[in-house]
DNA sequence: AACGCTGTTTCGTTGAGCGGAACAGCGTTT
DNA sequence: AAACGCTGTTCCGCTCAACGAAACAGCGTT
């Protein structure tokens, strides 16, 4: 008889267009490596997922044959394969931060009614790579492409805060140029304060590297938590100042969610 | 070309066992986002892959499902999506080679001050499945999961040099593409190299595979005297041409008590 | 030597998945 | 504005591939 597996109730199994039932059974049994007992026989994985041995036996025997999955021919007990780290290398190398974040940008927006955006690193500067504007009279954008230094405003400082100590100590130490009057330019100043922005878990910048501009800013972190980008919210100085909590806290949710995207495991609290 | 790898002479498609054909559709459909293109549609995998349409767009479904595969909503392309990272990060947890080698490689970092990494053999090539850094400004870093051919470097000559004598012949009279100026393209000079990396115990490179990088390199053999996996110092190459005895040296030794671990006998010396 | 536990294979039945074709959306061309 | 060409998606009847029970085959223990 077909039973399926899906009898939870209320439950769709297949939320929108059909599947291929097989695939998603593989997929399961892959995923059940990932747990806590990474090697396992037939028996085991097929009373876990609830289908026959002779299935799991034959979904494994397809898995082996492409690598993903790994058969200790002494012990027969199944395991990940290597094929997994190659896709894991070029999902990584495909992995588009821009397209990846567009998304929540908008949520962004649309929840603080300031502009959002993104920044990369790129020799030793910081670089906008993308923005979304809210659609109201007096906003702030930013020109794509414009790179800054890493000591000032929230996006440099939030990268700052994130990178490795000597990297972090190289751009301290440096001559601190004071971009506005509100520029952080004392290296031990600077530095107390990228500990309390890696504290917090983002940065705040009121006109430090643009006069009549406030903004914060929140890392994305890849699965070695290196900051692969840095997404902000930011606005007219003046309206901002007292949207600072509200946006802090939207920002950081968005920034956790696309750094789990990038492979950085979630909060152990 | 819809015509498959599996054209080499007296190589059964189908080793033992009967595999579910979906399941190897389904990888096939996984992989063909790790080659160059890694954002594709329906029409175009289909083709590549010779199904049909409705088939892989079915299968995809079932992928995006799982997560391994993600959709773009807006241009209805498909790319490999975050899950792949879950799979890779309990393989590689659960890799033992990596479990056994990773307090040696501390050790090795700690005593030569360079990067230390480790790699194992896939498809003919050799992947890095981990490595550990020195806390120091300069240091090399490799990708985890990027592959590399197995002429050019020395983890992948140590590979070589220890594969069983047909193995190693196929690699050598294949075209050796140059990756840099120094890399070996001679079949015979390569030959000749092999031999005296198996007699020394190591390999050594000056930036064969990568320029501005050393390194050295010494395989993990088990009971049968097989290249389980490649240890390797690597680091700058400026620096590292001063410190390539001395990082042999410590080398060897480690992978030496390495591979008594996984069975290897002792020296008989 | 009988048991109990694995993983593997067989084999007849049947419904899941296949694929051609129709549909739908979008942008460009006529 | 209508027709075209290109996508991705869905439909639906037919078929054969995958299913599952049971038999088989190893291995270690009782």
């Amino acid at each position: 008889m077909g039973t399926q597996a899906e009898s939870a109730p209320g439950v769709p199994a297949t939320p929108a267009g059909r599947g291929v039932a097989s695939v998603e059974r593989a997929s399961d049994v892959l995923f059940c490596f990932a747990g806590d007992s990474p090697r396992r026989g037939v028996t085991e994985i097929a009373s876990e997922l609830g289908i026959s041995k002779a299935v799991v036996h034959r979904i494994l025997t397809s898995l082996v044959q492409r690598d993903l999955v790994a058969l200790d021919a002494g012990t027969r007990l199944y395991s990940l394969g290597p094929a997994v780290l190659e896709l894991a290398a070029a999902y990584r190398s495909q992995l588009d931060v821009r397209a990846l974040a567009l998304d929540t940008m908008r949520d962004l927006v649309r929840a603080t009614d300031e502009t959002s955006t993104l920044s990369i690193l790129h020799n030793g500067r910081r670089v906008y790579v993308d923005q979304v504007t809210p659609n109201r009279e007096v906003r702030m954008t930013v020109e794509i492409g414009s790179s800054f230094p890493l000591h000032a405003g929230a996006s440099s400082k939030a990268f700052l805060a994130w990178l490795p100590a000597a990297e972090r100590r190289r751009h301290v130490e440096a001559p601190l140029a004071a971009l506005t009057e509100a520029t952080i330019v004392n290296p031990s100043e600077l530095g107390r304060e990228l500990d309390r922005i890696r504290e917090q878990g983002f940065a705040v910048s009121l006109g430090e590297r643009q006069p009549g501009a406030g903004s914060v800013a929140a890392p994305l972190l890849d699965d070695q938590l290196r900051p692969v980008a840095v997404l902000s919210v930011c606005g007219p100085l003046q309206r901002f100042k007292s949207e600072v909590a509200a946006a802090a806290a939207e920002l950081v949710t968005a920034a956790k969610a696309l750094s789990r995207k990038l492979g950085a495991p979630p909060d152990r609290e």
